[in-house]
DNA sequence: GCTAGACTATGACGAGCGTTATAGCCAGAG
DNA sequence: CTCTGGCTATAACGCTCGTCATAGTCTAGC
């Protein structure tokens, strides 16, 4: 035994994020999520025993912490670059999955929580975004933008792919994130002192 | 008889499109949409009778078609004023549900339809996007942007606004909102032919 | 006042949900 | 070999879902 757990864990998360950015949290069930992932319904609630909640946290945490790597990564030839490596990643998955897949951040982000409680997903929802926006905003001084400025950039940057991606999915087409890439990139341009 | 209908069916439509907003259009019960419009449970397959598909469609095009109408009335002051007033409506919907209510379009755009077809909720909400980009696209174009790049503008604007509503649920903060209107309006400022 | 037709009230159907309980398997430690 | 404990298999709990059927109420037109 020893070893904690098996490769079975990440593969549940994996499919959790996936569903999620499918579906949404509340339409994603255990059941099906449990066959997607091809593990039995049991492994879910042994690997995560305080059920779909705990799933949720941390299949958000997970898909937003794999996407601020690749940020980070990807920043470190300049924003364009990393703006650029952004938005292709999302541009991927939404057409390898026939507009089909999306954020799964986003998705979490546009439920209801209940009345009483903030629901832990829905942090790892807003620290995702924050991370990102927080990447972006120290590339962008890092090369020369106005300081003051680097954040509202950023969030624009973030807000406008995310949205960009549910109306690909809407319109089932790719046209929307391309004229965002193509307006960013000449903004981002700008903001870096440019040449026209 | 006589009269098809009552105040009983726009009041169902209003109240689906709300809950859609918050919820999610699958997360969207109809027994509980009934009880939130205070209407009986049959009378909603009275005037829906094809169902939650029918009740969907019409809530997302109704939802659609009236912020086209408020975004065509604004822009008639220009495109600045157009563009201030539709994050104003969001702005507004957002906080006066104290985060919890967002875009039924966007909701709607970030579920996976089934395997066979695509809803006509889904295609409705493409068409609400595409109303909005037309209409803002017209009016930059009318007031000296480059008619080339208005289009790719209008996408940028939607995209950010539907984006940074999400953002504003997942932080429970209007930071992103705020954060996108002061980049969008100088972003505008300048395809507009400007002062610096 | 009576009747037709728009609306409402109620209850049921099968299905799927999250979750729990119980029992079984099976690799590795002693 | 035995035993332990991580993992799996199966069935069941109460609940809510979309949808439908049936019967009832109310009002407008004659």
């Amino acid at each position: 035994m020893a070893k904690p757990s098996a490769p079975s864990r990440e593969r549940i998360l994996v499919g959790a994020a996936d569903m999620i950015s499918r579906r949404g949290l509340k339409a994603t069930s255990i059941r099906e999520l449990a066959k997607h992932a091809k593990a039995p319904l049991g492994s879910t609630y042994h690997f995560f025993p305080e059920g779909k909640r705990q799933l949720a946290t941390e299949a958000v945490r997970y898909a937003g912490e794999a996407v601020t790597r690749i940020l980070r990564k990807e920043l470190d030839e300049g924003p364009v670059a990393g703006v650029r490596a952004f938005l292709t990643l999302w541009r991927g998955i939404v057409v390898d999955s026939d507009f089909r897949a999306g954020c799964p951040v986003l998705a979490v982000s546009v439920e209801e929580p209940p009345a009483d409680e903030i629901p832990p997903a829905l942090v790892a929802a807003a620290e995702a975004f924050e991370d990102w926006e927080r990447l972006l905003a120290e590339a962008l001084t890092a090369h020369g933008a106005d300081p003051d400025r680097a954040p509202g950039l950023a969030a624009l940057i973030v807000a406008s792919v995310e949205g960009a991606i549910a109306m690909c999915r809407a319109k089932r087409g790719v046209q929307p994130l391309d004229q965002v890439a193509r307006q960013l990139e000449t903004l981002i341009a700008d903001a870096l002192g440019h040449p026209a």
